[in-house]
DNA sequence: GTTGCGCCTTGACTTAAGTCAAACTTCAGT
DNA sequence: ACTGAAGTTTGACTTAAGTCAAGGCGCAAC
């Protein structure tokens, strides 16, 4: 498929010209990562942003013991790498690939001309940074203020909505990806979903998960209930 | 003095012509607030951002129990509510007056209005939330992959270099809203003050923190050391 | 199939940090 | 100066969640 009609079709660039989007086309650069692969690390200069066209990346920081904290699982066709080009400075954070993926790379230099000139690409740019921002707000609250029962009880109604009608969640991570998203770690995560089960809120069954009691979820993320 | 003129001096209106601060300050309101006193709460309607003329505001959201966890601390000329404003929802969390506060409010319709003509302030805009992403990584970086202590030292090493030259902090905050910021509650944080100075690490009298050994509190931070 | 390597679970134990309660300090307001 | 409220410190205790170690499960490669 030609670059210039990718880049029409991504959310981020709708309300662009199509003069404008050949532009970015011009500059944008189709590059593919495998499994594992790392996109940058963090301190790494801040040369461009990336969109995933396909496949599946991960956000996080690393503890100097190890330890890993997962901002953001991101999909196509979603971007990532943004906020350190506005700063201008360079990424806070490390990126890699977690299955074979796609992505179109924007260099900086040449993006920032672009937007200077494009409001409506300036607007859902902003849109997008603070839709980040709303969701790392949340990923404070939850590690900061609520226990790890909690934080797994609010993911889980976060996925079940996603689903749509779906009655049962199948997990599409690893449950050592989850743990790290959530802020703990396999064996915690493990023995709270098991305590979960014995008292009826939900039923797990390896990659599967049923929701049984929607309510006594919410009332373990909102901190209104305990787990025994 | 002339709201046009303080417009102008504000660094995130840098860049603006004369004309285009003409334009801001027909549309932002100058306001007061009394100490204690709430801007906005959580899921609040946005219908407007704030910038700091004067005083000191907090940015926190509280737990059902009551914790609270400060997000940022800000004085002039910093603007807060921004990011709800253009994803074009409802705050995400509270802001409240520290102390006597004046400000300058602007009502999102006019606002946009105006952003989307001018690239300049649109490119301050996505500066400004992209720092502020950087904040709060760090902040969940702080929260999950730190232990207080080092959370605590990285913070007064922050202290430390805004202060510059000055070899003692004064702290400007009470110990209560400091442990707020860091995630913890006083009577931890208060021990653990009391340790780093059995370590030598700093001397603490009342609300003035002298740093004894920068490397060792950097040390803590980086996780390359534990307190006793 | 069998081997081997991640992933996941479980148990026993440790530990950082929170809770509760009491006392002391600081400071604003009367 | 007195009073009371808020901020701070300290001690004894509790607890959520992490560590360490072992074993089981599942899947891919040979």
């Amino acid at each position: 498929m030609d670059i210039v009609s990718i880049i029409a079709d991504i959310p981020l660039f709708h309300g662009l010209s199509p003069g404008q989007c050949a532009k970015l086309g011009a500059i944008a650069v189709r590059k593919y990562y495998s499994k594992g692969q790392s996109f940058f690390s963090e301190g790494d200069d801040a040369d461009g942003f990336y969109i995933i066209l396909s496949g599946r990346v991960k956000v996080f920081k690393l503890s100097p013991e190890g330890k890993e904290q997962i901002f953001h699982i991101l999909e196509a066709p979603e971007p990532f790498g943004e906020a350190a080009v506005f700063a201008g400075k360079n990424f806070p954070a490390c990126a890699q690939a977690l299955a074979q993926t796609q992505v179109l790379f924007f260099p900086v230099r040449n993006f920032l001309d672009l937007i200077s000139k494009e409001p409506s690409l300036s607007l859902s740019m902003l849109a997008l940074l603070s839709m980040r921002l709303r969701k790392l707000t949340t990923l404070v609250e939850n590690l900061s203020l609520k226990e790890v029962p909690g934080r797994l009880a609010a993911y889980l109604l976060l996925l079940n909505d996603r689903n749509g009608s779906k009655s049962a969640i199948e997990l599409d991570i690893s449950k050592n990806q989850m743990a790290s998203l959530l802020g703990t770690i396999p064996e915690t995560l493990s023995r709270i979903l098991k305590r979960m089960a014995d008292e009826n809120l939900i039923r797990a069954d390896a990659r599967t998960i049923s929701i049984l009691d929607k309510q006594g979820l919410a009332d373990l993320a909102e901190g209104n209930r305990k787990l025994n």
